[in-house]
DNA sequence: TTAATTGATATCAATTTAGTATCAGTTTTA
DNA sequence: TAAAACTGATACTAAATTGATATCAATTAA
């Protein structure tokens, strides 16, 4: 069980980049390197959040993306909805069927209390904290962006 | 974000059927008939138990499966664990690479509590528990197992 | 002996996920 | 003004996952 895809991955690592510079475009190419993200496939990620009014872009050279809101308004939550949808269960079976028989409702009960545990988690965390938690860490150790193989857990 | 596939569905809904009968053989096809799951499709889940010692078989007429475990014993996510792996974040990009860069790390932190909160809710739920909300529930109503319309939000 | 059943596989189609490629348009700058 | 560095918009592909079906052998009860 997958919580996070790839898409939502690199588009909150890639809002944490423009947060930390925030006011000032940073290209694509310059996030891709430094975040090691595959370039074609994280402009169609940065194009999705344009959409979506996470951030702006500027074309031509200098250009680049921006972020555009507030970092403490964006949430985890709503990233995740941009690439994966909705915070639910099993679509289909419970939403579309509408409860066919008990088993099937009393567990929907139960899977819908999570959800709602689990989108409150992912509400809690922002692109402002999440950027917060990062500059503390980075005070705290010398490295800023390089590899860090000294905090590692296995898990 | 889908948390549960039919495979778990199904799985858990059989067995709550066969915890309710504890102690007798159910066929695939009376479980298949009475929650509506295609055939085929739930012998593959029913195996998949049996490997996993929750359940255990008899072939030939008369056959069919029942409950090895305490129902008390069977909890929601030893079940999503079987047929959707472990409860867990972004497979290779937080365990395999073990933190490439700070933000990585940072991300890594707060999603692994949320996984920490997640796997607890699954691990609350079990089908005994399940199974005696499903009772309460059915002697409140009279439907056993019918279709029941009354209690739809549609969410 | 036959019908009902599981064991064990093999196969398949649809969907999702991850990633690549291309061409057109825009802007800076040399 | 032309080249280089960008984004916009798509189209495409490959691999993995999900959901489902089919088949044949073995077992057991009646």
């Amino acid at each position: 069980m997958k919580v996070l895809t790839k898409k939502t991955d690199y588009a909150i690592r890639a809002l944490l980049m423009l947060a930390a510079k925030k006011g000032s475009y940073i290209s694509t190419k310059a996030i891709s390197a430094e975040q090691d993200m595959p370039y074609q496939f994280l402009r169609g990620v940065l194009q999705e959040m344009i959409r979506h009014g996470l951030i702006t872009s500027k074309e031509g050279v200098q250009g680049g993306f921006m972020l555009e809101k507030d970092p403490d308004e964006i949430s985890v939550k709503q990233i995740i909805e941009i690439f994966q949808g909705e915070v639910q269960v099993s679509e289909c079976m419970f939403r579309k069927q509408i409860c066919i028989n008990r088993s099937r409702c009393v567990l929907r009960h139960e899977i819908m209390r999570i959800e709602q545990v689990v989108s409150g988690e992912f509400q809690k965390i922002t692109i402002g904290g999440l950027l917060r938690k990062l500059t503390a860490a980075n005070s705290a150790k010398p490295a800023l962006n390089e590899s860090d193989k000294s905090s590692s857990e296995t898990t």
